[in-house]
DNA sequence: CTATCATGTGAAGTGCACTTTAAGTCAAGC
DNA sequence: GCTTGACTTAAAGTGCACTTCACATGATAG
């Protein structure tokens, strides 16, 4: 057959059936033809989701993805508005990847901690830590 | 005076005052000290602020950050709570970091592409660029 | 043929993280 | 003395991203 159903993708795709419908009510997913009233997706809708779930994940909106998606073939190449978008969306996540880091760096600092309050140790003090601290982490 | 106002506090850390309120019957803020009904902080909260701000940012939930706070000297060092947290944390974070990543990549493919049209992109497309595509970026 | 199950729809509901509103208090400036 | 503006509270409202509901219909298994 190799067109799936509703509940195919959304089984492939970690997706519920009624974020699909969503989605599609978004704008986000082509409108898929229909056996019968019902939905029936080309295995491309996969990748096409996988895309979306990714953006999400990185933290675009339903919104941004809209725009990530439509205003890429607009005008010709990737619209001013695809662009600009990016361009924005580049900083944040460049500054994200940085948040990430230092909360990764906290957790892991908290990890080897001595310290019986969360007030004498690094991980709320810029300065370094008190002396419950085991410095066992480096800077 | 070195005391600060909640209006001061809020533009400090860019939080509404109402956000700082909230934060503070969720348990996240220290209760001040107040001057006749008004809250009265001392400096320091604004790098516990900072601190929140910081886990907000790097996708932690009011919950997970009332974890990160008050799991950490419950027992006496980071308890086990705090640590089973963190954990599952720095594994989630590290995901993160690679979604972002990954996002990254096609923001920047983008940017670059001469694809007409989103389908034919290795930005929706593991596989690789159509024609169209100027290959002008790496893998 | 009938029962069950996946799917269809629109509308209402949910959870999170706040924000806004309404009504009141208080210190400072004119 | 009076007004202004920052603050107080509890309660209701908001926006996002879905999910759930109530009900209808179509495909499938026995």
């Amino acid at each position: 057959m190799q067109e799936l159903s509703i509940g195919e993708v959304a089984q492939q795709t970690g997706l519920q059936p009624s974020a699909i419908r969503y989605y599609e009510q978004m704008g986000l997913i082509p409108k898929p033809q229909r056996h019968n009233t019902r939905r029936r997706y080309a295995p491309s809708v996969l990748q096409w989701i996988d895309l979306i779930n990714l953006a999400r994940k990185a933290g675009f909106s339903i919104a941004e993805v809209q725009t990530l998606i439509h205003g890429f073939s607009e005008d010709t190449p990737p619209s001013t508005r695809w662009r600009t978008m990016a361009t924005t969306k580049l900083t944040q996540v460049a500054q994200q990847v940085q948040d990430l880091q230092h909360m990764q760096a906290l957790l892991n600092h908290g990890l080897q901690c001595q310290c019986l309050r969360l007030e004498d140790c690094r991980i709320s003090n810029q300065q370094g830590c008190s002396e419950q601290c085991n410095g066992a982490d480096q800077a």
